[in-house]
DNA sequence: CTTGGCTTGTGAATACTTTCACAAGCCAGA
DNA sequence: TCTGGCTTGTGAAAGTATTCACAAGCCAAG
């Protein structure tokens, strides 16, 4: 019964699905693949390929039903619930994205977060007590993680990498400008800051080799 | 001269190039196409791929020259020199990017920051001025900004965008989840956390739904 | 100098994605 | 009920990216 449904896909079903939810709030209850397109960045046969994949829920000549839609990519997705976080690395960044109310807004909750610095252990910030990162298994398994964030120095996010992964978290999004293999079948996706600008960089010094067109 | 080099091609050449600054540390002198896959993910075929797009520089049954293929690499990104980079919105992820030293000694510094909140205005952070967003085409210019990092609400993402790209900016990285649409040619990047999450959410969901396999 | 082990560079093959283009279908209005 | 305008769903085509597989080449050792 299941498709697999590309990396490239998903992340536009994402894209799609953040639109859908903005036009069901201001009531709009149809909405034309082109539509959906223009605000996603892609065309509208990308769209209509990417919605037909699960056997698809538009009208012809009417477009698609903002509220089933939302609900049939909400359920693809996984989103139709709330996902339980740990965060571990309660630095700069950590910090940061203990605060960022947006996650929960979109079904992600922040129930956990670790460190290892003294000075850390037992403060909360943004509601979360942090804990010591060698609780990490049973702290894990009684919040019920099921994602964790990695925001510590890049030298240690393989080894906490590990040590999330026995502890039963199932997915890690690494934050370190580090290469995390997946163990055990636990996804790891690594959101590198610096290789955006990279390629921001040859962008800018290739046009400008080619002169600028 | 120049030949087009893919999105995906350029991520993999930051990959390897950050690997090889390693070993040139470390005072190795020779790597082998495999030992930077393994590194990077990919493999070694695709290597010897990517680095055949610019006549390369192996010797048949060593490897490559770790000190040119790095000298090479940076050439073609352009990071054999330092990028100058605005911050718009210091907030909580502002903040923390501001204090993000890697950014440096990767080639990237941080030569202004704006903010519209009065009491943002002045301060000094992490060495850093916070400049009133009125100011940004004359600071921009003076400080010879090329690229900004956006870190403002969501909301007023685009409408910074649009200032930033008059101001003569080059290239734009965007942590606001809000699709940008690239402005006059300055190319626009996304980087947006909940996404990724939302991707996790897919791959743990998909799995579950097809009995863990 | 020759052999053997190893690694590059690259066409050809495969796999994956996106775009094209149009029949099929829906609805509003006459 | 019929017509015309509009939009979906989808094969087929075009375009990209990755993997395969092997000749060409290098070096060290004998
Ligand atoms: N600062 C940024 O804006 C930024 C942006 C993108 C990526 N990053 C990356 O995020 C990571 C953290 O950066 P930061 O600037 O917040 O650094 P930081 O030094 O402010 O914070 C690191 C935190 O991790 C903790 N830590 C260290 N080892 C640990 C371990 N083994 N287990 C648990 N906690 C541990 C430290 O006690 C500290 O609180 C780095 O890998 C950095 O490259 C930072
Ligand atoms: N907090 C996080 O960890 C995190 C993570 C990923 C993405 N983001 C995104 O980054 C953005 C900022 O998030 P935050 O949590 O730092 O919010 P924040 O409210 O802490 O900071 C926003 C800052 O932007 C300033 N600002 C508002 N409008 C501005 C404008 N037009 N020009 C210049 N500055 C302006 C505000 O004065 C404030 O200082 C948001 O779009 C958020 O979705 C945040």
């Amino acid at each position: 019964m299941s498709v697999r449904i590309s990396d490239s896909t998903v992340r536009r079903l994402s894209l799609y699905l953040r639109m859908l939810r903005g036009l069901r709030v201001r009531g709009v209850e149809l909405v034309s693949s082109s539509e959906l397109a223009d605000r996603a960045g892609a065309t509208s046969a990308q769209v209509r390929k990417d919605l037909s994949l699960f056997g698809s829920c538009g009208k012809r000549g009417r477009g698609y039903e903002v509220d089933a839609l939302t609900g049939t990519i909400e359920e693809i997705l996984g989103l139709s619930r709330v996902w339980r976080v740990a965060l571990v690395g309660v630095g700069k960044i950590g910090t940061a994205l203990l605060g960022y109310e947006d996650m929960l807004d979109r079904g992600f909750r922040v129930v956990a977060a670790f460190d290892i610095a003294p000075d850390k252990i037992g403060r909360e910030i943004f509601g979360v007590t942090v804990s010591p990162l060698s609780e990490v298994e049973s702290v894990v398994c009684e919040k019920g993680v099921e994602i964790a964030i990695i925001a510590t120095p890049p030298a240690t996010a393989p080894e906490v990498a590990v040590m999330l992964s026995e502890a039963g978290v199932g997915a890690i999004l690494n934050f370190a400008p580090t290469r995390i293999s997946e163990i055990d079948y636990v996804p790891v996706r690594t959101v590198d800051l610096v290789l955006e600008l990279e390629g921001l960089s040859y962008l800018l010094t290739s046009r400008r080799r080619n002169g600028d067109d």
